[in-house]
DNA sequence: TCCATTATGGATATGTGATATCCACATACA
DNA sequence: TGTATGTGGATATCACATATCCATAATGGA
C-alpha cells in the first residue's frame, strides 16, 4: 500500500517551481537536469499536473512553468489525486461475493469490507486535504521563502537576468 | 494506493474458516474451490496467514485449516500487515535530496515528505487495528456466528460426519 | 519569414512486483 | 503402505509504474 513515485516527483516538481519567479518560466529540460529525470518522463508527470491546473504551462520560446497557484493554495491531497487518480484503498475484486454466494448473507456481504475501507478512504482524504505544500515547507524549513541562491545551479531567471545586462 | 487483492482473499478466507467447526479443520483445497482461485496460489496466501498465528495448518490427511484464535481477537492490522508488511505509504527514493542538493535546507529538506507521510502512516494504524474481524461481520450481519449451511456447497464438517454416520 | 526553444501527446520500451501455477517433498492418519 | 494434506521453492504470467523517443504545434525573437 504505497503511493507511486510519481507522487514524490511531482510534490518535488511543485516545490523547485516554488523558488521560482512567477513571471519568469522555468523550462521543464531545466527541472528535469535538477532532479536527474529524463525529460521526456518528467513531461508526462508535469502534463497531469497542468491538467488539474496545478501548475501552468506556456510553449514556445522563451516559455516553461510556473505555479498556477501558491503554494499555501495546494492541497497536497489535490497532488495526490491528480497523479493518481481519487484516493480508493480497497481493490474491490468483488470476492467476498463468492465466499456468500447463496443464503440470505449475500448482498450483505457485498458491502462487509467495502464500508471499512471507504472509512479509511476517508480517513486520509480528510488528512491530505487538512494541509498544503506551504505548511509542509513551513514545518521543514520555517518559512515558504526559499531563496533561488540554494539551487545546485543558477537558476534560469539569473540567466535571463544577466543576458538582459540586469544586475542582481 | 491500493491494498494488494492479496489483502481481500486472506479476508475471505477468514470469514470461510470463521463458520467452521474448530475441531475439523478445512482444506485448502475446499477454499479454492469456492473462491474460485487456484489451490497451488492460495496455498501461498494462506502460509502468510499461518506464519502471522493467524491461522493454524495441520498437515496429512483429514489435516487443514483453522483459525488460531476467534475473529474478535483478529484486528484487521494483522491480516494487512501478514500480506503486505508494515503500512508505509510513501516510496521514500531520496529526490526530494536531489532538489536541496546544496545549501543549508539540504539536511532539513530529507524530513519534509518523510515526517507527513508517516503522520499518515500512524493514521491507517491506529484506524486498522481499532477493529477486529468480528466488528466486520457484526456490523454487517448482526451477528458473527454465521450457520455453515449458508456454503454452496456442503462443509467439509458435514461431508466428515456423514463419513462417520452421525446425524446433523 | 525563418529559426530556436518549448510544451503536447502518442507510441513504445523497460522494469518491478503482484498474481498465479506447478512440482517435489514432508507430514499425518488409517 | 496409501491417500490426503500442508510446505516451500521455482517459475510463469500479467498489470502497471516507470521511462524514453519522436513527430507536432505553439511562441517569441532575429
Amino acid at each position: 500500500m504505497q503511493l507511486t513515485k510519481g507522487v514524490e516527483q511531482a510534490i518535488c516538481i511543485i516545490v523547485i517551481l516554488s523558488t521560482q519567479d512567477k513571471n519568469v518560466p522555468l523550462s521543464s529540460n531545466e527541472i528535469s537536469r535538477r532532479l536527474e529525470v529524463s525529460p521526456s518522463y518528467l513531461k508526462k508527470i508535469i502534463r497531469k499536473l497542468v491538467v488539474k491546473q496545478i501548475i501552468t504551462s506556456v510553449p514556445g520560446n522563451n516559455g516553461g512553468l510556473t505555479l498556477a497557484k501558491s503554494v499555501d493554495k495546494i492541497k497536497n491531497l489535490e497532488i495526490i489525486e491528480a497523479m493518481e487518480g481519487p484516493i480508493s484503498m480497497f481493490p474491490d475484486t468483488g470476492l467476498i461475493e463468492k465466499a456468500f454466494k447463496d443464503g440470505e448473507y449475500a448482498e450483505k456481504g457485498m458491502d462487509v469490507l467495502r464500508r471499512m475501507f471507504s472509512r479509511a478512504d476517508q480517513l486520509l482524504i480528510e488528512f491530505f486535504s487538512s494541509q498544503t505544500v506551504a505548511d509542509l515547507l513551513k514545518e521543514s524549513f520555517g518559512t515558504t521563502d526559499i531563496p533561488t541562491l540554494n539551487w545546485n545551479t543558477a537558476s534560469l531567471s539569473d540567466v535571463l537576468r544577466e543576458k538582459k545586462g540586469e544586475k542582481k
